[in-house]
DNA sequence: CGAATCCATAGCCACATGGCTAAATATTAA
DNA sequence: TTAATATTTAGCCATGTGGCTATGGATTCG
């Protein structure tokens, strides 16, 4: 019952190097559909249809059905929990603590 | 035999909201023997240890042997690679995309 | 309608993970 | 030397993960 936080599933996300490199592909681009993700990988397409969603319950992935065709693109704010509890914690860790992030942190933000 | 990228295991540290608690612990001290970093959870000791070596195989964290007590701190720039990543993606996610950050990515730096 | 296309889902496997208790190791204290 | 303390390691269990093939649902084409 215990729900797990958004960030625990952004961090898990990128903690793939496939799922990264489906990232860096998807950048290349405004949309791409998915049959094209997969032909860039060796996996199975099943495979790769399955880190998408990952990346999609990460909220770093959007789909769009048109007819057969799901286009992926990424989120545009997407990284950036997991980017900002980076950031404090850069702060944190070279000394400079300060209440405000003490607070986010409370709530693991 | 593929071998596992550094950004791997500091992201794959970071997906879990234990080991997390464990940084934001840490931050408060310079650094903090084992049995009062696990004494602070509900998990059982052999649990935390668990975590404070992934944190460690990450580099993210550190250990310094004295007598018996294990004294874990955080490194310093351990947190760089795995925020310098986010960092470049956070920009080519807003659309400017550039060649020095391509050439990066190839290596998955 | 029937066949082809795009993609997800289902089901399987081997292995990793996070949790526990019990045992081992290392060091210090009696 | 024996006992206590600090921490890790060894096993065990349930569940998750990444990979695959096979199947299913939706849409388009002939």
């Amino acid at each position: 019952m215990d729900s797990i936080s958004p960030l625990d599933h952004a961090f898990h996300a990128l903690g793939n190097g496939t799922r990264r490199a489906i990232i860096r592909f998807l950048e290349k681009e405004e949309e791409l559909p998915a049959g094209e993700i997969a032909g860039h990988f060796a996996s199975a397409v099943p495979t790769i249809s399955k880190h998408l969603k990952v990346l999609q319950a990460a909220g770093l992935v959007t789909v769009r059905k048109e007819g057969r065709i799901r286009y992926y693109a990424l989120v545009p704010g997407g990284l950036a929990p997991a980017r900002s509890w980076m950031e404090r914690h850069q702060k944190l860790w070279s000394g400079n603590l300060d209440r405000l992030a003490d607070y986010l942190d409370e709530q693991d933000i």
